[in-house]
DNA sequence: TATATAATTTAGGTGTGCCTAAAATAATTT
DNA sequence: AAATTATTTTAGGCACACCTAAATTATATA
């Protein structure tokens, strides 16, 4: 069995080599709240492994065996988050912290009950794809909000879920992936976007609006 | 926040002084599986934090604080066994396991969530009582089935939860807490009982026996 | 092309939790 | 009381996952 540490590692370099392809030590360093010299350390480990293939100053790429373990760990997370989520009622905003512990700790059975309990779901409560038993992951090319128009009605398909402040946020005005908004107004220069959802007005800046993902672009 | 070694400690030194007062190295050191010089290397680091109190060669003894964190631990562990049981249908002789590996991970607010699902119970699927939110655990004074004579009919308390393959085989029969069975032989020179439960006649051995208590013996 | 800057790796160190082997202490037996 | 046995502690080590500081290597700029 791998270390939780390890796990985490393989997991990050398959985010991140997803939009990216190469992942560098110092990019994945970061994204681990690490030293770069550290990453280097579990680079290394991992590749004795064969669970990652390594260049020095090239990057890392993970091997299929380093990616079938990484699916199986986020496959862990997303079934968590949502479990959480339906049936013990944990806000949206609380899931991810919470499935970021237990995701290396909760067997293969237990996953499986969550997994009928749900009725084999396919996205987590962020509208994250849930990878299944294989490690297949059926992804949908969503569109950035920050590439619409005013006019243009949508739905909300995912929604980042590192900020848990930002999540409370949309909560407040139902923003949640399935809910439908129109846009109404751009502000010029990089400016805030405008919405209507549900008949109320909302201003979502560009910072927010980079992390919201849609579907279903009309107009 | 405590590592899980040091929860672990904890939790041992607590069912072990219930029997017992002071509790030795040694037989600390069995308990966990771990050898006696590395007991003595967490007694020096839980007497520290002033959890636990320690005289060389005189064993140890949890303070208040150490007593408190010992049956938190214990409440968690006993609320996600009932909760595996019950809400997804872990088969009782699995929930241990499974529960020692989440309840070190497990938050409070989760915890009461499972708390509330379960509509506040007071003991887990072997019968064990679930300390409540304070850390105050009623218990009761259960009877040994090895003291029950040949005649005397009962209701199963409390069984041991560490042996899964012993669960297994009482759950083979249907001898949950909550079964009522009544006694019809007794083998004489430490022999085995033959009970009878709901019409079925079945036979116990002596060191099965051991690991059930019961209640409401009558006759 | 030489030099400055940035990224990456190496080297050495920390704390945790475990180990074995040997020494010290206590309890038990003779 | 002395010797044996068992328990407990000390001492020294190992693996893990992180750290900082310095050296190396690659990339960008003058």
């Amino acid at each position: 069995m791998l270390t939780h540490a390890a796990e985490d590692y393989l997991k990050s370099i398959y985010k991140l080599q997803e939009k990216g392809g190469k992942v560098s030590t110092g990019i994945l360093a970061e994204y681990l709240d690490v030293k770069p010299a550290s990453a280097t350390g579990m680079i290394k480990k991992l590749k004795t492994m064969k669970l990652v293939r390594h260049q020095r100053y090239r990057g890392v790429t993970l091997t299929d065996a380093g990616k079938a373990i990484a699916l199986e760990i986020i496959r862990h997370h997303r079934l968590l988050e949502l479990y959480l989520f339906k049936a013990l009622g944990v806000p949206w905003d609380g899931v991810h912290e919470e499935a970021e512990k237990l995701e290396h700790v909760i067997s293969e059975d237990v996953e499986a009950r969550m997994d009928e309990f749900l009725g084999y779901p396919t996205a987590d409560p962020h509208g994250s794809p849930i990878p299944d038993k294989n490690g297949v992951v059926t992804k949908t090319a969503y569109i950035p909000m920050t590439d619409l128009c005013a006019g243009q009605s949508c739905i909300v398909a995912e929604v980042s879920d590192t900020d848990s402040a930002m999540l409370r946020h949309l909560g407040s005005f139902n923003l949640y992936p399935g809910t439908a908004f129109r846009v109404i107004e751009v502000a010029p220069f990089e400016g805030p976007f405008t919405i209507d959802i549900a008949g109320q007005q909302v201003v979502i800046g560009r910072e927010v609006a980079k992390q919201i993902f849609v579907n279903n672009v009309e107009g």
